[in-house]
DNA sequence: TCAACGTGATGATGCGCATTATTAACGCGG
DNA sequence: CCGCGTTAATAATGCGCATCATCACGTTGA
């Protein structure tokens, strides 16, 4: 048994060259002013045939080359069970992109974990170096670490629209604010006028956009913004109907199972009186639960598309760091930021607002157990000044700050 | 921007030692008769600590060493869908286990698919080579490939038992034998006596296992070995109540749903009128479908073992070949070969037999649709002879071939 | 006084490949 | 006959690390 593995000087001893010159054949050659004749070239490429030599990615790499293998990195604690989680099903996409692509697909699940995120210093770097680029899943990044992304030309891709500064960033991402305007639409084309929004907390950029969008839509139609967001579920349900809304849309993290729940314990059925629309997958399916009408934000489909990007990222770099400043001919950048389409879901809790509803308000027929009508959430716009600093994005048509809209609406 | 990640020359350099003391610090220096006073490992140490250094593992691995990256491959043409399929729950307990080790998992997602299943052969090799060790998951492994494995005393482990020559090789199986014959017990304990199997055809492990496991349960009770095994699931429904079975356990590959649907359809109920017990999960659960009695394979659970048993090989074995031929002390051969319990699920498809079928056969009152009875299945020996290439198996009390009980049963 | 030995560390080498610098052979005009 | 440009290929180097063979320097025992 041949315990010594192949290598380039076996093919070039078989084809009677230098090692070099296979390394030329195998990668084009041109680097210099090298040439190597067609003949030769062909004896080489036969003997590698021959032999069945494949090329040792430990020593291409540490040589500068490419390895074929492509990185995934989760800031998340947890690295994506590959299903129960949220970003499982990316890890499926990436997993058949890879498939294709015929790259392999190193998950870095070493990765420490510090105050509850996972970070790449130290060891984490060198690691990296394996793979020729690498995915990047989850909100908490570190700008440091990015930069320092940036500053070594480290292929990488984003999984997720990055707002902040985030032209700079290669992401693929969805498309929360348009899918939120057609659920806002969906609602209004049924006759709901009342519409709330429920889930407009955290500052990560899925709920950034869909506030976006929700108020976007409404404006568009005319309608006014109503925010309901407090901590206590039974709380909420009660506001909604004391607000006599008529549909909400809701982010799946903000527990519309539950929500549901309460709703219907005060007699308002799901979603004859309420319509409720999610503005993603339900994140924890009950078994027999509800089939959610709303939209669904391709998981699948955002792997495979960001694992090409890298993959395109990482041939255009030829894995090597530009030693002259210039980038290499590379991607176009309309290809570095892609917004996918989230298309709708037809579940079972979309309906036609009741007529009643339509003509006179009547909700005091509906039980409010122990709602604070006056306690309206004041909280909707806590964080509005951190919106100041996305003005550099990217696409989309920019929408002024309706602030004060809501202002006068929410009292 | 320090473009020169930090080596353990730069160590070497702060230090004020040689880049060979810094390794031997790293590694435990052992190796020949090379000696590190305490004074001095500390002052590596602290370099170490204060430079940040980190190992590049490419380098490492081109030098003999260990990455801390270990391999997944399967042998299924398409690799596990993280959660649509089968492997896929593999793979969450595969993270799991690699998240607390603080080792990366590297999916062989390039290695090319041949005659429907991926193959080992040429550039499989080598990539194998950038990861200590590799989990190897599926059915259709190849002779030759293990053989190779063997030769060049890579690391490997098996994720499902494995039964021909199966001491040569480490795995991390199920008890489907132990668990089947858990099935029969359940259904015997409620008073049911005829009780068929249905799915014994394949060569894989688990269905030999399976088939193994009824066969004992039932000859310990003094029961009569039952099989079931049309082309047709209208067929076996038919033939399962032409043969006035109570009860039978099915593998989950059988389409168990559909099967329920044709009883049903012929007014037999389940399981009041047929408990259905599933040896194992179901492979495509429908939406709102029955909760299937049975047991469960602890997947997840396997993938946690399994990796911890490779990386206990990896070290082990050191990384390196043995030169001399002799094993490092390595791990115990009881560890080499683990076989889990699958748990007994709670579903709702078992239930006591009827009484008037215990007293009376009565079955002529159930709609017998198109059956033919005279046709006893006649298949359900075909591929007896292969079972002579098992007889090597190692742990599990052997059992004596029954066929003939069976011949005489099945007419 | 010197061989024998233990201690603490270093230099050199090679893993397999990419790449740069250099060489060899050849044709051709002056 | 020499210098020059062109073509075709090679030698040499280094990536970062593990490891083997050595070496310098005491300490002992005879």
């Amino acid at each position: 048994m041949p315990r010594h593995r192949i290598t380039q000087t076996d093919v070039a001893a078989m084809a009677g060259v230098s090692q070099a010159t296979v390394s030329f054949v195998l990668n084009g050659s041109t680097p210099s002013g090298v040439r190597i004749s067609e003949e030769t070239r062909q004896r080489v490429l036969d003997a590698i045939r021959i032999t069945g030599y494949a090329a040792n990615p430990a020593a291409q790499r540490l040589a500068g080359g490419l390895t074929q293998i492509l990185g995934v990195f989760t800031y998340e604690a947890t690295f994506p069970r590959v299903s129960q989680d949220f970003y499982g099903p990316f890890l499926v996409g990436i997993e058949h992109a890879a498939e294709r692509l015929g790259v392999d697909i190193l998950l870095f699940t070493s990765a420490r974990v510090v105050d509850g995120r996972r970070r790449l210093t130290r060891d984490g770097w060198q690691r990296l170096g394996v793979a020729d680029g690498c995915l990047l899943l989850g909100q908490h990044e570190d700008r440091g670490e990015l930069q320092h992304l940036l500053d070594t030309n480290y292929p990488f891709v984003f999984i997720g629209k990055r707002g902040s500064d985030g032209n700079r960033l290669p992401y693929v991402g969805a498309d929360y604010v348009g899918a939120t305007m057609r659920q806002v639409d969906r609602l209004a084309a049924l006759g709901h006028r009342r519409i709330g929004y429920m889930g407009m907390r955290g500052t990560d950029q899925p709920t950034l956009d869909r506030v976006e969008g929700y108020r976007a839509a409404m404006r568009a139609r005319g309608l006014t913004a109503r925010f309901v967001e407090l901590d206590d579920l039974a709380d909420a349900a009660a506001e909604i109907l004391a607000q006599r809304l008529t549909a909400v849309v809701v982010a799946p993290e903000n527990y519309p199972e539950e929500l549901a729940d309460e709703l219907e314990l005060r007699g308002a059925r799901v979603p004859d009186d309420v319509s409720v629309l999610l503005l993603g997958q339900p994140h924890h399916p009950r078994r027999g639960g509800r089939r959610w009408s709303g939209f669904c934000v391709p998981r699948e489909e955002m792997g495979v598309r960001a694992l090409h990007l890298l993959s395109r990222l990482v041939a255009a770099d030829g894995g090597r760091s530009d030693r002259e400043g210039r980038r290499t001919p590379g991607v176009p950048d309309a290809e570095l930021h892609q917004i996918l389409a989230c298309p709708d879901v037809e579940g079972a809790t979309l309906a036609r607002p009741q007529a009643d509803t339509l003509a006179a308000p009547r909700a005091e027929t509906l039980a409010q157990p122990h709602a604070d009508t006056s306690r309206t959430d004041r909280r909707d716009r806590t964080d509005r000044t951190d919106r100041t600093d996305r003005t550099d994005r990217t696409d989309r048509t920019s929408r002024t700050d309706r602030t004060t809209e809501d202002r006068t609406e929410s009292a």
